[in-house]
RNA sequence: GGCCCCAUCGUCUAGGCCGGUCUAGGACACCGGGUUUUCAACCCGGCGACAGGGGUUCAAAUCCCCUUGGGGCUACCA
């Protein structure tokens, strides 16, 4: 029986490396019959903000990751936000405290990064230098007087740690290289290694799951949870995902990107940009010179400026590209992991049901994107009609689509008539032209060159052939649409593309497009035609 | 720099703990062909890896060491 958790700090939305941990979580914790549980991690009160919890939580809701216990699901262990739970702390700092294996501290920031400098120029690790005579209360107040900063540091045993980690076997480490590291901010909040220590054991959690980046960490931690008398829980320290430009896959990926296309734009409005982003200029050229990241909105929205694709890395960047959740659970979760046999695609519940620790590999994996497709291609069609045209409507309506609120029985036609369709964008692509007005079609101009105007407008010429048939049919289907086509076609003797493609850039602007018999049924003939009738007079058939 | 982790096809991985059954299996990508009203999907075939060097052993992808390469951490961030 595992308790697990996924502690996530509120800085922005979820990202895949999160999303890995808290399935693993959540797989690991449903395998064995124990518990999942959300804890949010908000001690840096300069980052959190109010939104990016929710956001956490609406991500992984939208990817089936459901908490056992946590924010909204109220248990026995709360509350689970950590801010809530400085008087907490607190008991345990002073027991450290008075115990002697955590002392006051007044360094300020100029002075420790001096050290640091110094140590760096002479080769060395930095380790804090832990004062011969630890300050006591009187010391304490006496810093206040003189208005510096107050902070705890643990006192970190000059003795051999062991970590026993599931994925990686026993890893030692030397306490005297690890620094007397803070537990309690100025700001009176406790740093993530406290906080996490002391929740880990009140919640009782078993099981900690999480990426191979809090490995260093580890050995600070089993030394608090000795000093507390806390029980160590099972460590699985899993690999890490890297992006293809090598390195942790995470979100400045996306404002790297950016960023490289902001330089390459040539006579580019720096003001507008900047506005467009909500951001200052100041902070738009500390972002081109490297001093700051502007933040997920401002990234995004300038990205949209300029239409530059970024790189997915948030959960909601694959939903609005329109992945299937099941498709991202199922690729991520084979990533550092395999499940049992040559078996890949699996659903959440396949997974949970072979799910095996043992299995896990020590390899940091690199986030394919074309292998995610793929994936999502053979979910869309294990999907059942009625949850792929929910999603589908969700996916809608995020991307602002004009298929937004169609009404359902259509829009089940259109997925229909999408067979094969590797993302809920590609249905939307395809399909977009049955929401559109007549008059705000976009042609492609070297579709229309291809198929309209090539060869002195054989294009136009069909077309205008084939309105005239079109409107002499008894009754339009599609299979009096085929069988006009294909009738057509014989007739001129040429294949049925020859056909076919011209009527598609007639009614859809491109190449691209729903199956055509089936495409005209769902226009209708009155939209079909003035269609056909739009392009002859935009292309000059009547000049000719 | 210091500390730590890792190393099988281009990518994700199986196999490694219990050395022989591995002339190394699967998937994605790629290449070639087929199907086809577009894009996809689909079908068939092909290319393609044990990082290098030392050991141990009758035998090493599998165990040990070194080198090289990659990654992580090195905050009053988590």
């Amino acid at each position: 029986m595992a308790v697990t958790r996924f502690a996530p700090s509120p800085t922005g939305y979820l990202h895949i490396g999160g999303a890995r941990t808290a399935l693993f979580d959540l797989l690991w914790a449903r395998k064995t019959g124990g518990r999942f549980i959300l804890r949010i991690e908000d001690t840096d009160q300069s980052r959190n903000s109010l939104t990016a919890a929710k956001q956490v939580m609406d991500d992984l809701k939208w990817l089936g990751i459901q908490w056992d216990e946590g924010p909204e699901i109220e248990g026995p262990a709360g509350p689970y936000y950590q801010s809530q739970r400085l008087d907490i702390y607190n008991r345990y700092i002073e027991q450290l405290l008075n115990a002697g294996k955590a002392y006051y501290c007044f360094d300020t920031t100029d002075k420790l990064n001096q050290m640091r400098k110094k140590a760096a120029e002479n080769k060395q690790n930095f380790v804090y230098p832990r004062p011969v005579k630890l300050p006591d209360s009187a010391d304490v107040e006496k810093a206040k007087a003189q208005d510096k900063d107050v902070m705890v540091r643990f006192c970190m045993p000059d003795e051999e740690v062991v970590v026993n980690d599931e994925v990686r076997g026993q890893v030692k480490f030397n306490g005297r290289d690890i620094s007397d590291f803070i537990i309690l901010k100025s700001d009176g909040f406790p740093t993530y290694h406290f906080a996490c220590v002391i929740d880990d054991e009140l919640m009782g959690i078993t099981h900690v799951v999480r990426g191979q980046e809090h490995l260093m960490n580890t050995p600070g931690h089993i030394a608090m949870q000795k000093a507390l008398g806390f029980k160590t829980p099972v460590y699985a320290h899993m690999s890490i995902t890297v992006s293809e430009g090598g390195g942790k896959m995470s979100k400045r990926d996306r404002a790297k990107v950016l960023k490289n296309a902001i330089k390459k734009t040539e006579g580019l409005d720096k003001e507008k940009l900047a506005s467009i982003g909500g951001i200052s200029t100041t902070q738009l050229d500390g972002f081109l010179t490297g001093d700051s990241t502007p933040d997920n909105p401002a990234v995004d929205a300038m990205a949209e400026f300029l239409n530059v694709e970024l790189p997915e890395v948030n959960i909601v960047d694959f939903f609005k590209s329109g992945y299937l959740p099941q498709a991202l659970v199922n690729f991520i979760a084979l990533l550092g992991y395999s499940a049992p046999g040559d078996k890949e695609i699996l659903t959440l519940q396949e997974l949970i049901d072979t799910f095996d620790p043992s299995r896990f590999n020590k390899t940091n994996s690199l986030f394919d994107r074309k292998k995610l497709l793929a994936f999502n291609t053979e979910h869309m069609k294990m999907l059942g009609e009625e949850e792929l045209l929910s999603r589908y409507k969700d996916f809608l309506e995020v991307v602002k689509s004009p298929a937004a609120g169609a009404d359902d029985a259509l829009l089940k036609r259109v997925i229909k008539a999408s067979q094969g369709a590797r993302t809920l964008a590609d249905i939307d692509h395809k399909s977009r032209f049955l929401f559109i007005e007549t008059g705000k079609i976009e042609y492609n101009k070297k579709d229309v060159e291809k198929v309209l105007l090539k060869n002195s407008a054989e294009g136009l010429a069909m077309l205008a052939e084939l309105k005239e048939q079109l409107l002499k049919l008894p009754a339009l289907n599609e299979e009096t649409i085929e069988k006009m086509l294909r009738g057509l076609a014989e007739q001129k003797q040429v294949g049925l593309g020859k056909v076919a493609q011209p009527l598609r850039v007639a009614i859809c602007g491109t190449t691209v497009s729903l199956p055509i018999f089936e495409s005209i049924d769902m226009l209708g003939l009155e939209e079909t035609v003035k269609r056909i009738d739009n392009t002859l007079n935009k292309f000059g058939w009547n000049l000719l």
